[in-house]
DNA sequence: CAGAGTACGTACCGATCGGTAACATTGTCA
DNA sequence: TGACAATGTTACCGATCGGTACGTACTCTG
């Protein structure tokens, strides 16, 4: 996977303390949400020391804007996954996200989606947090049109639009009920929307 | 509307600390988010001192249950309120709020849902503030299923929980994208999941 | 008018926040 | 062996965090 020319031997643990920054504080930051999460307990969890943080990033801010990046493309590749099994068929595809997403959110212990929740926790549009979280939004956004397009919906922009209205929601729903929560029907409404928009 | 016996004659702003505070931290809270916002913004801005506040609450996280029971409030009176123009209607009453909550969410600088807000920024499950919006959130989806049966939905507890994913969605989706964002759609989405429920 | 109770402000607390300076230590490769 | 880059160590900074001990002004009642 990795394409680092000669990196080591035992993998244990990630071995550049910037490395292991940026993993544990992906963690903390979406368990815990960004602003409950200092600094310090990012470094003594990461088992490196403050300079190393201030050695590899800029700031906090910085720092956040990485995970959120990194977050971003752990999103992506989740999200074109199944087309792998579904090529050239966006509503199978599609599908198939969805029908993941609905079971991921109807557990306990769901945390939603790192993005979504970047975007609550910093409301200021010239946040570094908000603004790379919306990018992220608007991409997706664009990607769900692109597929009802292909799919050949009445009104492509608009059915996007409404399944993304159900996503975000099972991605909010999934934490606000545990099991069994809202999340639960959300094939079936995306399929059921989908019915009565071609 | 108020019940004192006799309050007094100037009224404009509020004159006991205790509700200067509380309507201040309502707005603060709202609009910058909870772990944004200090005690000291709230008292400064609210014009009082730290012990008036410490008088009136036990601590921060009373502070921000009292807000969000006060927001509950206000949300059920805004769901609520179409009842009045149309009664026994549980559908007409539904989309009545819907297409409220469409244009609003659609507008800029639209913050989403104090309480939606809440669950995320205080994902733990025995945080004071998580568990009065996660209470919230269980009686609307409560409301819903009682609206769905009364207008005879296929399965409505299906479809409740399916309408719950849209306004869910809209509430982020309205602070993530600003003007023309994807709860304009929410009207039209939500007939299309009722009339195919039927 | 005395006195009590209520309501509020001044000034301060220790802890933690994000962030840094100076220096010692380690591992790697030439 | 020696140089360099990366990391750790320690100690610290000013600002802000949530929270409080204590004094003071007002008002209502007798």
């Amino acid at each position: 996977m990795r394409s680092k020319p000669s990196p080591d031997t035992t993998t244990e643990t990630p071995r550049r303390a910037a490395d292991r920054i940026r993993d544990t504080a992906f963690d903390l930051f979406y368990r815990e949400g960004i602003r409950a999460v200092g600094v310090e307990e990012i470094v003594n969890q990461a088992g490196v020391t403050k300079p190393s943080l201030y050695r590899a990033f800029e700031s906090k801010d910085e720092l956040i804007a990485a995970y959120l990046r990194d977050y971003d493309q752990r999103f992506c590749e989740r999200f074109e996954a199944p087309s792998a099994e579904h090529p050239d068929d966006p509503k199978a595809h599609l599908l198939a996200y969805v029908d993941r997403l609905s079971r991921r959110a109807s557990r306990d212990g769901y945390r939603g989606c790192g993005l979504t929740n970047a975007v609550i926790e910093y409301p200021d549009h010239d946040h570094p947090a908000h603004q790379v979280a919306v990018e992220s939004k608007q991409n997706l956004r664009e990607r769900l049109r692109e597929m009802c397009r292909s799919m050949g919906a009445r009104d492509p922009d608009e059915l996007a639009d409404g399944l993304m209205l159900l996503i975000e929601g099972s991605y909010v729903s999934g934490q606000t009920f545990g099991e069994g929560g809202p999340a639960r029907v959300l094939g079936v409404m995306a399929r059921r929307l989908i019915d009565a928009s071609m």
